[in-house]
DNA sequence: CGACTTTCTCGACATACTGTCGAGAAGCCA
DNA sequence: TGGCTTCTCGACAGTATGTCGAGAAAGTCG
């Protein structure tokens, strides 16, 4: 569509294709995005900057193929949790542990994307489908488990689901680490944010007056 | 410091550099940190180009000088929140209201920032120390409210606070409208993360003590 | 084989923005 | 007036992006 020039076959310029994205894959693994050129993902795949053009429109480009890529793992694993009720811990942890795995492995890409997202119309509506996918599955789920009696009521299930999806998103991209433990704070985390409700006043604990 | 050539001083100087800033914050105002180029900035304090120079080393460095502008407003308003205890729903309120004012002011700003701060590392500092300013007051809080029996346990309480403020960055600086009902969601949401623990520990023997 | 089309390649070019340098103007004070 | 600091800008160099058109390579069909 937006690629002029590549016609269907698999031949050699295919081959460059891969190249091209292979040797992204490969500089994402040493540095950020905004450090990678053209010239380097060209050299990468041997041959010239200009020739890049035939196959990919801009660097960005790059990125969203990767990004379709891993649209399926993104999504993939999550279905048990997404489709089920109450607040199964289980399901939970082992969405958020695939999820976990894709970003300790694809993080400076989905970094990348995240940061050029603002000013790269195709990026955002990636994030944005892939956002909304999500959200719009969460929220129906919080809508079951609330009119079951099974969670609190609090904000639109659309706002809280997508805050979910912020702070899971936050998190994983944030410095540091992704480990075991971080994956099982958020597990808590969500789980509070979906079910948790204050004790009424009168339950508290008190353990001073001073309120 | 940074800043070659000024010297102290009110001075003509003094107001072309403001002038630099206030151009800057009127660009911000219309349009995305990534689409305002230096030119503009000086083009708005009528300077040439080079002339910018003698007062930023960058377009950047104006950001950082913004930023620095706001830093106390940012910190103000939330002290009866971060110091008090328990789940004070209104000093909370007050404390997110008085951000939310601020982000819906100074949002592009804000967003421009943290979007350049992974590969700018004055940025970065501004951002890591305003982050460790609240994840220190607000883990501080939760001790505090864990040792009272007034809280859960859960997250490391700095893991906890810096999930909340990561939560908060996602929110404002998300598209959309910042309004009031979004505010008191985010109240909800963080009062549930602190305090929230699913109200019937037993009713759900899901986790097993296997190990 | 040879003519013809599609696929692919690259050098040359145009553009946009950043940042540096040094000559010198402007402002200030004695 | 001279002498100092502050400030200005044109000219230049660098780095990146993206375009264009000539033409080489590869595939197809007579």
């Amino acid at each position: 569509m937006s690629q002029p020039g590549r016609r269907r076959g698999p031949s050699k310029g295919d081959r460059r294709e891969q190249a091209i994205l292979a040797t992204a894959r490969e500089l994402l693994a040493r540095k950020p995005l905004a450090e990678i050129t053209i010239d380097e993902l060209a050299a990468g795949a041997e041959i010239s900057r200009s020739s890049f053009y035939f196959y990919f429109d801009s660097k960005l480009a790059v990125v969203v193929a990767l990004l379709h890529g891993l649209t399926g793992e993104l999504m993939a694993g999550s279905g048990p949790w997404l489709d089920g009720t109450g607040p199964d811990e289980d399901a939970l942890r082992r969405s958020l542990t695939g999820l976990a795995e894709l970003w300790r492995s694809h993080g400076r890409l989905l970094a990348g994307a995240l940061a050029a997202a603002p000013g790269c119309p195709p990026i955002a509506a990636w994030r944005a489908g892939l956002r909304d996918a999500h959200v719009s599955r969460l929220a129906a789920r919080i809508e079951r488990d609330r009119a079951a009696g099974l969670a609190p009521g609090g904000p639109e299930p659309a706002v809280l689901a997508g805050m979910i999806d912020d702070l899971r998103t936050a998190t994983f991209a944030g410095p540091g680490e992704i480990s075991d433990r971080l994956v099982g704070d958020l597990v808590t985390v969500e789980l509070r944010m979906l079910y948790g409700d204050r004790p009424e006043p009168g339950d508290l604990p008190k353990q001073r007056s001073d309120g």
